[in-house]
DNA sequence: TATTATAGCGAACGAACGGTCACTTGTCAA
DNA sequence: TTGACAAGTGACCGTTCGTTCGCTATAATA
């Protein structure tokens, strides 16, 4: 049980730093919300800081098994439709499911503050993204279903617009269709540009 | 010298509001950061609160003078190399400017938690640029310059990953200068993919 | 059963917070 | 020369902050 209430404390921090950030958040309503009295939050932690640190220990030890490994690595497409349909899931994923949602709310508020925060927020909006489609668009490449060029920077192009829309469902949940949908379109606007067809799919 | 206290008081809110957020800021520092001791602060704002919405009328305002009026629009480049050129000068300009950076990191930080900062972000981070783009794009295609295209798709295309790289300054300032690499790469090789080539410029 | 460690609690701590107020100083108009 | 006002000061206010401490209840261990 004290297993549960520590892991319930970073739950809540994760809700409430995310929200308004590491200064703006009070130990008080953080206990509460777990149903403790501020005080017993320091039979788990220490400080404020080490709830903190804690925190970003999990996140980094998240990211780097969900997307540090090859064995998550997505399937290359075989056709440019294929790859349409895996952007929209790993999209329709990324801006729905609550905890990636605050993680990434929480790096962006707090890049600027923390270092660690600065260098995972880098890999989650910016070379995470890029590199994963680095691999599929040479694999693509090498399968003929994209114009041959280089990887990198086609999925930078491919991934920055895409990563753009994701902020922008954090910034304003209410445009999250809206966004999805422009997201679609862009990817199909993408195959448009890039892709070879007359294909046989 | 009243309007210029008042002044420098804002400049260093959007100082300290940049780099430690508005919770993170107290009023003591800000105060002294301006050679002042914190009960001057009132004589010239009835408290942080409104320190905090002066600042974002006057964001809002500058933001509205110098990308809401039509006369600032750059001009339709004449040719391919022409539209790298100035977009490098904006990059460069937007990545140095002190007062647009911290500007950027501010609204960064506080989306989540105000409004207007919400709204201005998005305009900022997303929507400004590219229907800038989308005014110089589509006279780029009357030119023949670019093929025909949805100008929208293609201007949000193009700012995108050149937003994503204006933020990796924002959060990782050591890496300017290869940010800036990294655009001028992006530009030409979009040029290369939507530009009309053996045009005489 | 007696012992001990754990996890919760309420009260209290000093420090720092945003904000107020009476007071002084300097400036400028009447 | 005087009066009014704007701008700055230091002492002080109540509140909230993160943190500590002594206590209790519970549950596992010996």
């Amino acid at each position: 049980m004290a297993k549960d209430t520590k892991e319930r404390i970073l739950t809540a921090a994760l809700d409430m730093f995310s929200q308004n950030g590491y200064a703006g958040t009070n130990i008080r309503e953080l206990a509460a919300s777990v149903g403790l009295v501020k005080s017993s939050t320091y039979k788990h932690f220490e400080s404020k800081e080490e709830i903190w640190n804690a925190l970003l220990d999990e996140m980094i030890a998240y990211y780097g098994e969900r997307f540090g490994s090859t064995e998550h690595l997505p399937p290359v497409p075989d056709s440019l439709e294929e790859l349409v349909q895996m952007t929209m899931r790993l999209v329709d994923f990324t801006v729905h499911d609550e905890k990636v949602i605050k993680t990434r709310k929480l790096l962006t508020i707090e890049q600027f503050r923390d270092d660690r925060a600065r260098a995972l927020a880098t890999k989650h909006f910016l070379t995470g993204l890029t590199e994963m489609f680095t691999r599929i668009f040479s694999g693509m490449m090498d399968k003929g279903l994209l114009r041959r060029d280089d990887p990198a920077m086609v999925a930078f192009a491919y991934t920055a617009p895409i990563s753009a829309l994701i902020h922008l469902c954090d910034r304003e949940p209410e445009k999250t269709g809206e966004a999805i949908a422009q997201a679609e379109a862009f990817s199909r606007h993408f195959i448009k540009v890039y892709g070879v067809h007359g294909h046989v799919g």
